[in-house]
DNA sequence: TCTGGGGTCCTAGGACCC
DNA sequence: TCTGGGGTCCTAGGACCC
């Protein structure tokens, strides 16, 4: 069972600002700050009717929309609804998957799409009653279809897909209605003849796999309607990163350096709130042109603290620098540091480190005691 | 009319090892 | 004088998601 809030952004601010229900309302940079580089994250559905949607530009839903009501985004309130959510959903299923800040998965063991409707109606009340948040819900037995069936649903409705009757319900979309489809994969598809999910049922797995790699495979068990189980994974995150774009285009070592050290400040002192440990440090530079440049390095050992992390990232970002000033010159529109291979700061792990640090002082082939 | 700030997964080539 | 078959790790980039 896929649950997918509606316009989540919108929903939370509405639970604060009741008086806003009915009209156009957008989570975004506010145009009386000022004109922004940013983007639309969320539109209430009187907005969308204008054309507004997320990831425009403010400044185009400003011209589509110059009535809205905007008010700038406030992660931790959404964050702190999210958790809302997730506790209820927790109360109808064993295992809650959440996949963002405004969907999750609930695995569940049911006899009939008759049971299923019947406890997508209860969340869905739940949701709506308890906590003041619309929600979408889809179902069926693998969680492509069941994402596909909460897209149909949008808003605030119920789609039950049974087993039997999976195939039936994805043949008529088109491709890019598949998770994991965009722009470019649905023009390959196209170029190979598929053009709807009904297409690619009467494909061969060797063909699809050799053009299309791993993802081959799912994309056939998908339009066959076969039931996938879900798998839990208790892995912690990954990476962790944080990035600002500049207001202006940079073009000089000197702005870019107190920038690239904010940002390696800052994403240390997240990574210390989740006791995390990192290790490789990257930067990445966005140019003027949109297009993106990273550097990456691994470490010897894991390190945690910001000292190291905002050493390691302005070698990085002057390298980077450095290599684009022998080149085309462009300038910096946004700026990146991330961390990734991260580790959990445990006690023991800790230890570990010291361990490494000291084998490796020691000159290769050395035992440490 | 320009395009945020987070993330995940996959591929591919080179270095290096047995 | 030439060179197999298997593997891992690292880095860069691309596609996609909310």
């Amino acid at each position: 069972m896929y649950v997918d809030l509606d316009a989540f952004y919108v929903s939370c601010e509405l639970r604060d600002r009741p008086d806003l229900v009915g009209k156009p309302v957008i989570v975004g940079p506010p145009p009386s700050d000022g004109p922004s580089r940013g983007v639309v994250l969320s539109a209430s559905y009187e907005a969308r009717a204008f054309g507004v949607h997320s990831a425009q530009p403010a400044a185009q839903a400003v011209r589509l929309c110059p009535d809205a009501v905007w008010i700038p985004p406030d992660f931790a309130k959404y964050e702190r609804a999210s958790e809302e959510v997730r506790t209820l959903l927790r109360r109808h299923a064993s295992s809650v998957v959440p996949f963002s800040i405004d969907e999750a998965a609930l695995v569940l063991d049911l006899p009939s799409a008759a049971a299923a409707r019947t406890l997508a109606e209860t969340v869905q009340k739940e949701l709506r009653e308890q906590l003041a948040l619309p929600a979408s819900i889809g179902v069926a037995t693998s969680r492509p279809i069941a994402k596909i069936a909460t897209d149909r649903a949008k808003p605030a409705g119920i789609v039950v897909v049974p087993p039997e009757e999976a195939a039936a319900f994805v043949a008529p979309l088109p491709v890019r209605a598949i998770p994991g489809v965009g722009p470019k994969t649905e023009e390959l598809l196209r170029r190979h003849g598929f053009e709807r999910i009904g297409d690619l049922a009467k494909a061969h797995a060797s063909d699809l796999r050799r053009r299309f790699g791993t993802f081959g495979d799912e994309l056939i068990a998908l339009a066959r309607g076969e039931p996938r189980p879900e798998v839990e994974s208790t892995a912690g995150p990954r990476s962790r990163s944080t990035d600002r774009t500049f207001a202006v285009d940079v073009d000089r070592w000197d702005a870019l350096e107190p920038a690239v050290r904010a940002l390696a400040e800052e994403l240390a002192h997240g990574l210390d709130r989740e006791a995390l440990r990192y290790g490789a440090v990257g930067v990445a530079y966005r140019w003027a042109d949109f297009t993106r440049s990273q550097r990456i390095r691994s470490l010897p050992a894991t390190q945690g603290g910001s000292a190291s992390l905002v050493e390691q990232a302005l070698r990085l970002a002057r390298e980077l620098w450095e290599a684009e000033q022998g080149g085309r010159r462009r300038r910096v529109r946004t700026l990146s540091v991330r961390t990734e291979r991260l580790v959990e700061r445990t006690q023991r792990q800790a230890s570990l480190d010291v361990f490494g640090a000291e084998a490796s002082s020691a000159g290769p082939g050395r035992v440490v005691k």
